[in-house]
DNA sequence: GAACGGACCTGCTTGC
DNA sequence: TGCAAGCAGGTCCGTT
């Protein structure tokens, strides 16, 4: 269940692992794994001859820079790479981009291989085929073809999130503050674990009316997020999902959430059954005691 | 415009 | 034991 912060452990990994690297071409195992182009020849024609020169994150979209490979030797006068567009990739809830080799066995659910030199290969693996990647020509922004990118909110650690940004979203708005986080359109990057943990920090009931919030809690609630995100940053990501980093290690967060997955547990603070309620159509666990 | 629920999927768990 | 129903969740889309 990758959320900003597994994504962002996976953009970290892959600019390790990928950097200046030329794909050398790949394999379309899914069509459907492909959003654009239309086809998968056309997706591998637009990466194949492609160094991947930067990854970057956006909400929980991954975003490479691809350039002219150095064997291509297309650079330009003054010595910058030539541009050839982008790569997207959304991992949604089963997604897993491995650093591999191209002669590991095909997992069942592998759907898409890209190759590289030196006997490498990124390899998508799906098991519930949400997941989506994208060619993005060169021509072309990024937004224009990963549409989603355009209806985003803030980025939780730019400047331009902080308490009154929540204020101002929030403050006419009639849904709960649970659907208000899932709403990629506010915030970018919160999912179904980060927003019960954030709200049990904040002490803020997951049924809340925005409008009805406070100053003073929504001041909490910002400080929340980017607590509980940095933390699993920090972390590489969490343990209680099947989530893995490029390299096929799980997370360290696990263990130590405080609310989600805990139905009828102790509260870690007040010892109070943890309840486990529907909400936005998603599960949905707090604390009755800590949060009101 | 805003809010909500269904659809998309597969694998695992639960219930009869 | 066998089978069906329920559940997991990020985003898109249609409806109200």
């Amino acid at each position: 269940v990758p959320e900003l912060p597994e994504v962002e452990t996976v953009c970290r990994g892959l600019n390790q692992l990928t950097r200046d690297r030329e794909i050398e071409g790949g394999e379309v195992l899914l069509a459907r794994a492909i959003a654009y182009p239309l086809s998968g020849d056309s997706f591998l024609a637009g990466v194949t001859g492609c160094a991947i020169a930067q990854w970057q994150r956006r909400g929980k979209y991954l975003l490479a820079q691809l350039t002219q490979s150095s064997q291509g030797a297309l650079k330009s006068t003054e010595g910058i790479l030539k541009n050839r567009g982008g790569l997207g990739v959304h991992l949604r809830m089963t997604g897993q981009l491995l650093w591999t080799t191209k002669d590991t066995p095909l997992q069942k659910h592998a759907r898409v291989r890209l190759f590289f030199t030196e006997n490498r290969e990124l390899r998508f693996v799906d098991t519930r085929t949400f997941g989506k990647m994208w060619w993005i020509p060169p021509a072309r922004a990024p937004q224009e073809i990963v549409t989603g990118l355009q209806k985003l909110g803030v980025e939780p650690f730019s400047t331009e999130f902080d308490s009154d940004y929540l204020i101002q979203k929030l403050h006419k708005r009639q849904k709960s503050i649970k659907a208000a986080l899932l709403d990629q359109g506010i915030v970018a990057g919160l999912g179904n674990i980060y927003a019960d943990e954030v709200l049990f920090k904040s002490g803020i009931r997951p049924d809340a009316i925005t409008s009805t919030l406070t100053p003073v809690q929504l001041q909490r609630l910002y400080t929340a997020i980017r607590e509980v995100l940095q933390t699993a940053i920090d972390k590489g990501g969490t343990t209680f999902s099947d989530f893995l980093n490029p390299l096929g290690v799980n997370g360290n967060y696990g263990g130590v959430a405080w609310v989600y997955g805990r139905k009828n547990q102790p509260c870690r603070i007040c010892q109070t059954a943890i309840e486990r309620i529907k909400l936005a159509g998603r599960s949905t666990h707090y604390c009755p005691r800590c949060q009101n």
